[in-house]
DNA sequence: AATCGAGACAACCGCGGGGAG
DNA sequence: TCTCCCCGCGGTTGTCTCGAT
């Protein structure tokens, strides 16, 4: 069987997802759909390649999913699950509702594979976790219980002021997007979505937004928003601006000076 | 203050399954 | 039945942050 290319190499992005481009296939899925992932960065004029469009919808994007801490109980039901499925992350993952295989994935990695055997993390066994109270509650007083996503949430947003390039803001595009699960039905018209905002894209598009040509019309590009994000350095500052930052992206709305 | 290493997480890669023609 | 194509899954890698030295 000849398998089709994943993505035509040339002239497609790779790498952290930009707040634009996250906004733009936001905006295109709300209004058709993903019928064909292959298609849909063509049509939505995205230069991603389908399958990295999927992985960071479904991973970061899509409404209902949730972010942030892993409680206790998540946690042990991963181990549970994780003992009786093993590496079935999918399956596992289907078992706790908002949360995806590949965040699973990496908490298991980083650290609940330690708690459930200190000594040898690559050896998968069952329920030392259960035999070994004192690291819970190590863990707990350490705020183990908040998870890695804790860490993520507040570095990722300090994160952006660090990355290299000015399209990298990815993190905090998730945390938005994380919490657009309640007005998500907003979404659903071009005036909701700002998408009439959008510049037309063709070849010279992102080379316009990466070179700041149209930084005004996203927030990424905008100084302030290095201010903003690297004064946001705690996830309750975070959490506290969800509403703000999907307004934000998702409406255009502007940001207030600092 | 600078450097190094570990930890953490986002994203990519390749494979296999399954549906359509 | 065979071939092609798309999608989803699991493993792996790249990069950043943070703490220790």
């Amino acid at each position: 069987m000849v398998r089709a290319p994943c993505c035509e190499k040339m002239g497609l992005k790779k790498g952290p997802w930009t707040h634009q481009e996250d906004r733009i296939l936001i905006d295109y899925i709300n209004l058709h759909g993903h019928p064909n992932w292959r298609a849909l960065p063509k049509l939505a004029g995205l230069l991603r390649c389908g399958k990295s469009c999927r992985l960071r919808w479904t991973n970061y994007l899509k409404p209902d999913i949730k972010r942030g801490n892993f409680s206790r109980e998540e946690e042990d039901t991963i181990i549970q699950l994780h003992t009786a499925m093993g590496n079935r992350w999918s399956a596992i993952a289907a078992r706790l509702p908002g949360r995806t295989d590949n965040e699973i994935k990496n908490v298991w990695h980083t650290h609940l594979k330690k708690r459930v055997n200190p000594n040898n993390p690559t050896t998968e066994t069952t329920s030392k976790f259960q035999e070994n109270p004192q690291e819970s509650k190590e863990d707990e007083q350490n705020g183990v219980g908040s998870s890695p996503s804790q860490t993520n949430s507040s570095s990722t947003i300090t994160d952006q002021t660090s990355y290299k390039q000015t399209d990298s803001p990815q993190p905090s595009c998730t945390e938005v997007s994380s919490e657009t699960t309640s007005t998500n039905d907003n979404m659903n018209t071009n005036e909701d979505t700002g998408l009439e905002n959008f510049p037309e894209m063709d070849d010279e598009f992102w080379s316009e937004v990466f070179s700041g040509g149209i930084s005004g019309e996203f927030p990424a590009e905008n100084e302030n928003m290095g201010q903003l994000q690297s004064g946001c350095g705690q996830e309750s500052i975070l959490h506290d601006d969800m509403d703000f930052w999907f307004n934000v992206f998702t409406r255009g709305e502007d940001l207030p000076q600092i």
